[in-house]
DNA sequence: CGGGCCCTTGAGGTAGCTCAATCCCAGTGG
DNA sequence: CCACTGGGATTGAGCTACCTCAAGGGCCCG
């Protein structure tokens, strides 16, 4: 069984309070005094609950009123083209805010997607601006998660630009790999990339066929196992050099408090 | 003579406040109080210059104790693969920040380069920290050119893996045409291209050989034309067409105050 | 007038694409 | 419990956009 069913999820949601979760979010960027937790706590929100391939975000819309992070499931940024070809800029798991973007600018420039059942904290978004214009931690916070998402695009302009198809998809399971092992979604034995071939292709900028070839590939080199989307390396340090992988990018350290 | 020499530019800036500048560029994205500008005018600073293809950040090193925005220029942003590839992510010109990101990270993800003769304001970055915690409309102003930031950003992840090579060209030049008339860098009439085939290349993720092959056929189907590196658009909407360019990334609407 | 950038152009090669079956499997209805 | 269905995943065969290598050509600058 891959995916939670939506059933397990939902009971937690409406006790623990969904806010916990971004307190512990933001404290890993920048230390939160306990008026700023308070703060945090009193936000206005509601959770909203959206299934695989709902669309959150559509680009040229104006900015709904709440800004929303996710508390459970996947969800992707993507924009398509004139022709029809999709191109996914950024993956997002438990944690992640989707829509920082809102907070500031008055138009969406690409869409949100669910890839799984979706389970976000929406914000109220005026609450929250004041928030960061008023609390300095929090602001920090929140101006390191914007400047880390700007990185990660930074690296994915590299990666379609510049490198071939297996380092390519290679880089991009390892920065899934990372980063569910760093949201606890995963241990480091392996992990459940959330995304079809054909998704894997629209995010590496591939052709689902060149992305299977190539994915079998890999595998045969023994680069990394596969069983359905259970996706497992075999060394690390291997995969790092054919991904020309460097986690610098994701600045991780950086979740230590200042 | 295409770009303007050295001491053209040297004249004028250690009279007019390089500061003005930064508030005439902040105030296009948020309305600025007489004590934000006070602020702003009293920011410890000084101006450096950079000769065409020196490094001003280097990828790896920590934050210098200033953040830095282009006072004349051209500068990019760019990566190194591990099997030396290039890949520019983007393109900055004067009013342009060009490493906010040393605000709150600590590390540089990706090297910055003078790509013309550049010169910069280089702001403290403690001082400039505190305005931004402090300071709610400088704040918003801020916030909103990282976000546009990442905005172009995601484009580029867009261009490079989903366009073909004319469209994908097409599109840097028209990115470029805006933003440099924004700037007010150029008319409408044309605009000087501050990089050379093989640096547009890597700004695109192609050969140089065939970007050289793909101008002309742009030129060919009149498209654009190109005396040297000076463009010009036959017919706007044609071009934008074929570049499959919708301003809205850029945000420029955004320029106005909230 | 000799380098040293760039820009151009030719010729041939290949990574990744397109089109089109086929297969696998989980879920569904009978 | 079994046939049926639909969304992935795989595979084959042929094609092309873009690449590589390499040789000029133009122009600025010392």
């Amino acid at each position: 069984m891959r995916v939670l069913p939506p059933s397990r999820r939902a009971i937690v949601s409406t006790t623990v309070s969904a806010l916990d979760q971004m307190i512990h979010k933001l404290s890993g960027r920048s230390a939160l005094t306990g008026e700023d937790k308070e703060a945090i706590l009193s936000l206005p929100h509601t959770i909203r609950s959206y299934h695989a391939a709902t669309y959150v975000v559509r680009e040229g819309e104006p900015p709904p009123n709440h800004c929303s992070f996710i508390r459970s499931g996947f969800a992707v940024r993507q924009k398509i083209t004139a022709q029809g070809a999709r191109q996914i800029m950024s993956l997002h798991l438990v944690g992640d805010f989707i829509d920082l973007e809102h907070l500031f600018l008055n138009i969406a420039d690409h869409n949100v997607q669910a890839l799984t059942e979706l389970e976000v904290v929406a914000i109220d978004r005026r609450a929250l601006e004041s928030l960061v214009l008023a609390r300095p931690n929090i602001a920090r916070a929140l101006w390191i998660d914007a400047l880390v998402d700007a990185s990660i695009y930074r690296e994915w302009v590299t990666n379609v630009g510049r490198r071939a198809a297996p380092a390519r998809i290679a880089h991009v399971l390892c920065e899934v790999a990372l980063r569910m092992q760093a949201a606890g979604v995963s241990t480091n034995g392996g992990f459940e990339l959330p995304l079809t071939q054909e998704q894997l292709a629209d995010a590496v900028g591939l052709t689902p066929v060149h992305v299977n070839r190539t994915l079998k590939a890999l595998v045969a080199d023994g680069i990394l196992h596969r069983d359905k989307r259970y996706i497992s390396f075999t060394d690390w340090n291997r995969t790092k050099e054919v991904a020309d992988f460097n986690a610098l990018y994701l600045h991780l350290e950086q979740a230590k408090p200042a």
